[in-house]
DNA sequence: GTGGTCTAGACCACC
DNA sequence: GTGGTCTAGACCACG
C-alpha cells in the first residue's frame, strides 16, 4: 500500500508520513483503523524498523494516527487537522508563487499555467 | 550585492546561486560583466570560499556563467537560459499542483488561491 | 463497573488499578467484599486475563485487597491505607509544583490557578 | 551543563529536552546561542550521538532551537513559545486537580497543601 | 505479539 | 567540523 521511491531525494520515513497523509485525509484510510505494526511494515517494504518508527511518531505527533504501546498505532479522528492540511499546501504554494518575480513572470503567466495544468494534467510518466 | 540569511534552512551555496540567477536573469548583471573572485567574495561575505566555489559551479553548471581558468568569472549571455528558466520555475510549480488532490483541493480552489494572493502579495498570516 | 478507555494512552491494568483504589477508597466497596474473579472480570471486559492478573497484584502489593489463593481476591480493610493514599496523591502534586519555577510561574499565579480550576472544573479550553 | 538522571524511568531524550527547555525558558541560553554539537555533547554526557538528535529535534519541533545543516543548533527567539508553556504547565497541573475527589480530597486541602508547599519547599534532597 | 528507547556504526550533504 | 538519515541489533514494558 505504501510505496517507496528510492530515486526520490526525500527520506525515507517523509515518504512514508506524506502517503499515509494522503491516505487518512482523503478517508481512505477510516479513523481507528489499525495501521500494521511497525515490524511487520518494516519487511514488507523491506526497510528497517526503526525507519517506520520514525514515520509512525511523525504522523502522531501530526495528529494523523494514535498510537497505544503494546496495542498497534491507530488512524486518529482527523477532523480537527484537515483545515491545517490546507494551509499547509497553501503555505507551500505561496513559497512558490512569491518567486515569480525573479523569474520575470506575470500573475497573468502563472494564472494561464495553472488552468492549463488542471486541464491537461499530462503526467504520463 | 548578496545577501545571506543566516536562520535560513537552506544551504548558503543555494541562497547564493538564487540570487545570482535572479540578479543575471533580471538583467541586474549584463553578460560578460566580472563577478567578484571566489576568494574576495568569501571574505566579503565572511564565509568559506568552499561555499563560494560551491555556488559558482553550480551557476556554471547551469549556464549563468562562465569562467576562464585563472581569469575569473563572468556573467553568462542568457539568451539562451531565459526560457529554460521559466520551464524551471514551471516544474517547480507543477510539482506542487500535481499534490493537490492529495490535500482535497479542487482546481477551482487553487485557482482562487492564486489570484488572491497576487493581489495581496503580503504576509497576511 | 470498570471502564476502559481504548484509546487512552496509559496501560490498561494502570486504568483498572486507579478505578479499583477510588472504588475501595471511596468506600463504594467494602472491606471483605469479593472482587469478580481474574477469568470473570476478563471475559466481561474482553481484555486478556494477565492484564487483569498484574491490576490485581498491584491492588495486592498497595495494600487495597488481598487474595486468598484458589478463593479470589477482596476488599482489604483500607484503614490502614487511607492516609497514605492522601500522601500519595500530595507527592504526585508536589512532583509538579516543584516545576513551577521552571515555567516562570510564582506561587501567586499558581494558588490563583488551582483555586479559579475548583471554581469551573469543567474544560474551559 | 545537562545532568541524567539513570534513575529517572523518563526516557533520556525527555529529560536533555526538558532541561534545556527550562534553561531556554528561563533566559539562560539567550536567542541565536549555539548549542553544543550532537557528537560533542554525545561524549561530553557519554551517550550515542543518536539520543542527542532525537532530543534536538524535539527542541526544534517545538520552537526552542533552530537547526542548521552543517553548522550547528541555536537558540530560537522563543517570544512566541512562551505563553503556551504556561499552558502546558497548567494542562499538567489541572491532570492532577482532576482526581482530587478520587482522593476525599477537597478544593479547600489542596489550596492549604499548595500554600505550605511553596513556603517550605522542603527539597532536601 | 505490540510500541518505544537506546547503542553502535555507517553514509551523505554542507561548511 | 556540522546536522540528518538509515541499518542492525538489543532491551523493556505492555497485552
Amino acid at each position: 500500500m505504501i510505496l517507496l521511491d528510492l530515486s526520490d531525494k526525500r527520506p525515507l520515513y517523509i515518504q512514508i508520513t506524506e502517503q499515509y497523509k494522503s491516505l487518512i485525509s482523503l478517508g481512505i484510510l477510516k479513523p481507528d483503523e489499525k495501521l500494521p505494526s511497525v515490524r511487520q511494515l518494516a519487511i514488507d517494504m523491506s526497510i528497517n524498523p526503526n525507519t517506520i518508527q520514525k514515520a509512525y511518531s511523525e504522523l502522531e505527533r501530526d495528529g494523523y494516527i494514535y498510537s497505544l504501546s503494546g496495542r498497534g498505532n491507530y488512524v486518529a479522528n482527523i477532523e480537527k487537522i484537515l483545515p491545517s492540511r490546507k494551509n499547509e499546501y497553501f503555505s507551500n504554494l505561496d513559497e512558490i508563487l512569491k518567486k515569480a518575480p525573479h523569474y520575470l513572470l506575470s500573475k497573468k503567466e502563472i494564472i494561464e499555467h495553472v488552468k492549463l495544468f488542471f486541464n491537461e494534467p499530462d503526467d504520463v510518466s
